[in-house]
DNA sequence: AAATAGATGTATATAAAATACATGTTATTG
DNA sequence: CAATAACATGTATTTTATATACATCTATTT
């Protein structure tokens, strides 16, 4: 069971565009700073701001910032909104599911109401939790002995 | 978010053994009734006998059954023994992990306390529980009328 | 011994996801 | 108003995970 790396992307971003003072920032920067694939963050951001999770300008000095503070964004909403489906079982999707047992099995219910919970626990925490203990550039030791 | 199929067909072979009167079934019988790949299956039926959810028989008037009740056996459970990994997010795949935020970032323990509570709803089942209203065989109808 | 049924390992096919590429559009700045 | 920076969008390719197929072995019953 897990997610994909487009959904883990996305929360990247937020987590990133969380950490910044100034919040701001572009797709380059971030795929630098992650070291990923910068067409694949593309996506990931168009994604975003079609959600309106974050805001994107284009052209000189643009980039892309948080749509609302970072702490008024839950992360079971962005897993929601990036996820591409939350088919646990066959079942759960009506086009190709071919169970014979289905609608009678109780399962499908069992599956559901953990998926639930799952997003449940993860609607109890926002972008801003994420961050605790966070920077994006590492504390100015550069000074120090080593 | 989806379990692999390797997990859905898990849970049908101990639902159809739970289902039957007898409790015993073949691979070759389970193929038939899913309409499912009879090749899959035996590394499916393979892997429950290996984690002990069931007994296996070889030979003539061979098959398999629970190794207990339905009741006893938890759908939290099947689901640990039988999905591969439960790696969420990146960083709970210690070898491939690559995200610069880890081990400061507070997602993944966010993303695992949602793991454990989808989990937790499965163990407040049991294989019985998803069995209820389930026959193998449909009820004789065929003297009704159309 | 023959037939039945699971055990096991390897190979192939399929599907999903990730990544790359090409080109378009918008905004800013000098 | 031209040059540049940055996001937008669609398509193609690669990679990976998953599912399926195949071949052969071992065990059990009659």
């Amino acid at each position: 069971m897990q997610l994909t790396q487009y959904t883990d992307y996305s929360l990247r971003v937020l987590v990133y565009l969380g950490m910044k003072n100034d919040g701001r920032a572009t797709i380059t920067e971030l795929a630098d700073y992650y070291q990923i694939s910068r067409n694949h963050l593309v996506k990931v951001v168009h994604n975003l701001a079609q959600q309106q999770l974050i805001l994107t300008q284009r052209g000189k000095n643009g980039g892309m910032s948080l749509a609302r503070p970072a702490n008024q964004i839950k992360v079971g909403d962005v897993v929601r909104l990036t996820e591409p489906n939350f088919h646990i079982a066959e079942c759960f999707n009506n086009v190709s599911n071919k169970c014979v047992l289905t609608p009678n099995c109780r399962l499908k219910s069992i599956l559901y109401q953990a998926n639930v919970a799952f997003l449940t626990i993860l609607d109890n925490y926002t972008i801003a939790d994420s961050i605790v203990g966070l920077t994006v550039f590492k504390p100015d030791n550069s000074h120090a002995q080593g």
